[in-house]
RNA sequence: GGGCCGGUGGCUCAGCAUGGCUAGAGCGUUCGGCUGAUAACCGAAAGGUCGAGAGUUCAAAUCUCUCCCGGCCCA
């Protein structure tokens, strides 16, 4: 038996969607054509518009999850979109290969406890290259993920924040900082681990969260002047009072004067009682009340002037044991007083430093007190606490001590109480350009209100960013200090470095320690000897230099700032803010780097949990996508929620809608191209245009065309708006119920037919699927590349030899509004609900939908009437009535003729009468789908014509209804002639039994 | 402890800005139907005190307040 189609198209388009082995096919595809790196040049050369980038470098100490590889996805659908609308992007890749993560997991593979056994055991050089060899194990890991996602980012290009020439640039940004004043050395408080003798970066520190018991400290603090009169005060830190400052009251708060005995303590009011009762005071008496704002000001009695001697030259001081005003006051809890030790403690340390209060630091690297502290000279920070206690109880200060367990920072390595501390480091005073900085981020897009107010209102909050770390693998700080006279110079480039330098350096040097630490230079100023300062660089001032320090001057006028960057909610304090200080410092102007950022939420598990280790939930990138198809993955990632939600991940979900959207797809194309082929379909000849000057164009195809318009349209707006859930939506709605399920029911029948009278109508069809399915494959490129790639090839390319090598290489369609006939797309709406109305009303009759009925009734306003009178074809066509007559107001009818089915103002009736025409169609239509489903079982394609099929038992009745039919049913199940028995045994054949409506019949066919 | 985001059928989400029909969709379940591109599709049913409480209002998923739970960021 001859074939209907060719085999070419099954060799092409496989019976089922099999995504892993097509992405393998176009991964090698793209490889062997250099299609990304082809693409790059096409879009450069074209010369249509630049859009800068610069990528977000991923940090080198971990292996790529799910959430990293969503992001990804953004960003690589941006890149294809924008490419297909003609503009040239710089997509190249960036690693963030330096800081604390990268040096810890090195002392963890070697073994290392502390910095000091570090440098002692390991030694500097020995360590970096460790460092380096870290670096290339997870560059393999991000390498592939995005291989295996189709990430067309140019990894030739890539940049490493650890290259010389990298930190070189970067040191042109600090040069520019120097220049106008702007950096310098201060104390900051770090988190410091006595026991590592490290100070601990944020992230650190929020890994150590451990229950832990400390004093809990009542105490008072007299008022100078007054006559029993006493602030009450609270802490978990009593040794945190030898280095006390100043007391910190809420402004808008009232506070209250609490007479007990003959004394008054004066503590916030909402806490009066709950305080009372816990030092068991029984008779107080709230005396007056005054606001926060009126106690400023207010001198207090320090109570260790005798035992710390520094103290009280201190107090001399302006503002120093006075009482100020701070809107972080907790007034919830304790007393609403707190004492500020700026030594100790962030918040009091910037409330010092803004009223030049100084920092007084009497610790040395140890943590213990230096003879500064007078008394308390050589005990360890917290071993002071019972002395501290002590000498309250004596002064008859202390009104309560007791202990408390509560939720406190420890070190995650050494498990030790961690201790804030404030220390000598070099800072970045962008508290003074803070202006400018807010002004740049508020002319930045953010797409999203809530990331965006998340961003400013941090940024308002101007803080000086302190960009020393006491740490090994990093971009030095670049300033050298004069032993002699102090004087500091800072150096810009290796150039200038090896000019400067007293010696000649080895051969092996790069700008990291130990090498940069090796060269002294000579000073300007007195001629001594200059030493570098031995700090290393934070790493975020390190990667976010990388707008000026990735690129040539060159490239950096063209690309800066760049179009649009996108990455996780967590850079809102990282990448995205030290982005934008470097740069507002580089230009001095209130510029962001970028005009548009797009914070993505983070990733979660299915069940709504953090992916953590310790929970073992924790989704790698490289893992899932052994499994599971790129395409369907990136669907998904970007279909399940908003960018900017946390996405709970969840494979099993991947698998059902995602995959079935593009398995849609697929099949649509598969029916088209086999179908297409055997009429052999040219799409250079047989276009819209021919179809439409022929007149074979009917109003179904004119309906999808114009839904198509309304897709391009409505989906490349989303896309803009980073509505990227909002934009696969759109797509997954046109493929699955516009084309699918409407579009393609409506001209299978005209399809079905093989008779050379109608090929110009089936042709004008493949004009309308193919001008639609192309289109659609150029939308769902950024998103599901390896499937549009497919299909350019098997597809598109197949037909039209003169299309593109690749799919990339396309333009981005744009919607035509000539095609686009609203008052149509609303008259099919009309047509859809009516058709719903009769299977409704089928089915309250019990009437199968394969059963032709005699007549339909539609009850509907005018208008409406119209609408349907234009599409009546396709209603008795999808209806499966042989009339339809339409009224303005409903009639009464007889129940035993009519099913009825109504929405709103529209009201279907069906004639429920069948005649023995009606009924011998309708069986013709049951006997034929048993011999379609038959056919399937046994083996035979769609196109295969049988040589006969055998119907066999049916009752008198029944066969002399079917009778008239056999010769359509012969054509409708593609055989050459269909035979009816009485019995079985009249003809020998492998006969299968069905139920028809309770009653058997046997089906034979060969 | 502070800030932000979220809590709507078994699951995933929409609706909330600007209060107003019987609170929707998809998946899942059950029954029925349809089907030679499809792992699809159509109809019906079951399933919701819209996190809890209070307030404003003729009317609250929607606005206000308080609280609870989950997440993120920061202390």
């Amino acid at each position: 038996m001859a074939a209907k189609f060719k085999a070419d198209s099954r060799r092409w388009l496989t019976l089922e969607y099999r995504p892993l082995e097509l992405e393998k096919q176009i991964r090698d595809f793209w490889k062997n054509n250099k299609v990304a790196e082809r693409l790059e040049k096409l879009r450069e050369k074209s010369n249509f518009g630049v859009l800068g980038y610069v990528e977000g470098p991923p940090t080198l100490n971990g292996v790529p999850h799910v959430g990293h590889a969503r992001g990804r996805v953004m960003k690589d659908l941006r890149y294809r979109w924008k490419s297909m609308q003609g503009y040239s992007v710089p997509f190249w890749a960036g690693w963030d290969c330096q800081g604390l993560p990268v040096e810890l997991e090195v002392e963890r593979r070697l073994g290392v406890k502390n910095k000091r056994e570090l440098l002692e055991k390991v030694g500097e050089e020995r360590f970096i290259a460790e460092c380096k060899k870290t670096l290339m194990k997870y560059w393999r890991e991000w390498f592939n993920a995005d291989q295996k996602l189709g990430v067309f980012i140019n990894q030739d290009k890539a940049y490493w924040t650890y290259r010389d020439e990298y930190i070189e640039r970067e040191w042109r940004y600090l040069k520019r900082a120097w220049e106008q004043g702007l950096l310098g050395e201060g104390y900051y408080v770090v988190a410091y681990c006595p026991h590592c003798q490290t100070s601990l970066s944020n992230a650190e520190v929020g890994l150590g969260y451990e229950e832990v018991e400390d004093p809990s400290l009542y105490f008072r603090l007299k008022v100078s002047n007054a006559e029993n009169e006493y602030f009450l005060v609270w802490t978990t830190m009593p040794f945190t009072i030898v280095t006390d400052m100043m007391l910190a009251v809420h402004p808008e708060t009232e506070y209250a004067k609490v007479r007990v005995g003959n004394e008054t303590l004066i503590l916030v009011k909402q806490r009066v009682e709950a305080v009372m009762q816990k030092l068991q005071v029984e008779n107080y008496k709230v005396t007056e009340t005054v606001s926060g704002k009126e106690l400023e000001g207010v001198k207090y009695e320090y109570p260790f002037k005798d035992s710390v001697p520094r103290q009280k030259e201190l107090d001399q001081q302006p503002f120093v044991h006075t009482v100020v005003c701070e809107d972080f006051v907790d007034v919830s809890t304790a007393t609403g007083v707190v004492h500020l030790a700026p030594g100790n403690g962030e918040d009091d340390f910037l409330a010092a430093q803004k009223r030049n209060v100084p920092i007084y630091v009497p610790f040395d690297d140890e943590c213990r007190f230096t003879a500064d502290a007078g008394e308390f000279a050589g005990l360890f920070a917290r071993d002071a606490d019972s002395k501290v206690v002590d000498i309250l109880r004596k002064k008859g200060l202390l009104l309560s001590v007791e202990t408390v367990r509560h939720e406190y920072p420890t070190c995650w390595r050494s498990h030790h109480k961690l201790i804030w501390l404030a220390r000598r480091e070099y800072f970045l005073w962008t508290n003074r350009v803070n202006e400018r900085v807010v002004e740049a981020a508020e002319k930045v897009k953010y797409f999203y209100e809530s990331p965006k107010n998340r961003f400013l209102s941090f940024l308002k909050e101007g803080k000086p960013w302190c960009i020393s770390r006491e740490r090994v693998w990093g971009a030095p700080l670049p300033i050298w200090v004069c032993q002699d006279c102090e004087h500091k110079t800072l150096v810009g480039s290796k150039k200038e470095l090896l000019e400067k330098a007293l010696e000649p350096p080895s051969e092996d040097f790069e700008l990291h320690k130990p090498w940069v630490d090796r060269l002294t230079l000579k000073c300007d100023k007195c001629g001594g000897e200059m030493k570098r300062e031995p700090f290393v660089l934070d790493t975020w001032h390190n990667s976010g230099a990388c707008p000026f320090a990735r690129f040539t001057d060159e490239e950096f006028e063209k690309y800066v700032p760049v179009d649009f960057l996108t990455e996780g909610i967590d850079q809102t304090r990282g990448w995205a803010n030290t982005l934008l200080l470097e740069h507002v410092i580089l230009t001095g102007k209130a510029e962001a780097p970028y005009k548009a950022f797009l914070y993505q939420g983070l990733a979660q598990d299915a069940k709504g949990r953090k992916m953590s280790k310790s929970l073992g939930n924790v989704l790698e990138a490289n893992a899932v996508l052994e499994k599971q198809s790129a395409d369907v993955f990136r669907f998904y990632t970007l279909w399940k929620c908003s960018p900017v939600d946390t996405i709970n991940f969840d494979l099993q979900e991947l698998r059902k809608r995602p995959y079935q959207v593009l398995g849609t797809l697929y099949h649509l194309h598969r029916f088209f191209m086999q179908n297409a082929e055997y009429d052999n379909f040219n799409p250079k000849a047989h276009t819209l245009q021919w179809a439409r000057e022929n007149k074979a164009l009917k109003p179904a195809d004119n309906w999808l065309l114009s839904r198509l318009q309304k897709t391009v349209k409505s989906y490349t707006e989303k896309l803009e708006r980073c509505e990227f859930n909002l934009a696969t939506a759109e797509l997954e709605e046109f493929v699955v119920d516009v084309v699918s399920r409407q579009y393609v029911p409506m001209i299978r029948r005209d399809l079905w037919s093989d008779d050379p009278q109608t090929l110009q109508r089936r042709l004008a069809v493949y004009a309308t699927l193919w001008q639609t399915l192309k289109t659609l494959v150029l939308l769902f490129n950024p998103i599901t590349p390896f499937l549009s790639e497919f299909m350019h090839q098997k597809v598109y390319r197949e037909l039209d030899h003169s299309s593109p090598e690749s799919v990339n290489f396309k333009d981005w369609p744009q919607p035509e509004e000539a095609l686009r006939d609203t008052k149509l797309e609303q008259a099919f709406g009309t047509l859809q609900t009516c058709v719903a109305l009769v299977y409704s009303a089928r089915q309250s009759a019990q009437l199968k939908r394969r059963w032709p009925l005699q007549k339909a009734v539609v009850t509907a306003p005018e208008q409406v009437q119209d609408a349907l009178k234009s599409l009546e074809d396709v209603f008795l066509e999808l209806a499966n009535v042989k009339q339809v007559e339409y009224a303005e107001k409903l009639a009464a009818f007889d129940e035993k003729e009519w099913a009825s089915a109504s929405e709103g103002n529209l009201q279907v009736l069906l004639h429920t009468r069948r005649n023995e025409s009606l009924l011998g169609e309708g069986l013709m239509r049951d006997l034929a789908r048993r011999v379609q489903s038959l056919r399937k079982e046994r083996g035979f394609t769609p196109t295969d014509i049988m040589e006969a099929v055998h119907l066999a038992e049916l009752d008198q009745e029944s066969m002399k209804l079917v009778e008239p039919y056999l010769a359509e049913m012969a054509e409708l199940v593609r055989t050459k002639k269909v035979y009816l028995h009485k019995n079985r045994a009249e003809v020998k054949a492998d006969w299968h039994e069905y139920k028809l409506d309770n009653k058997k019949v046997f089906v034979a066919i060969s």
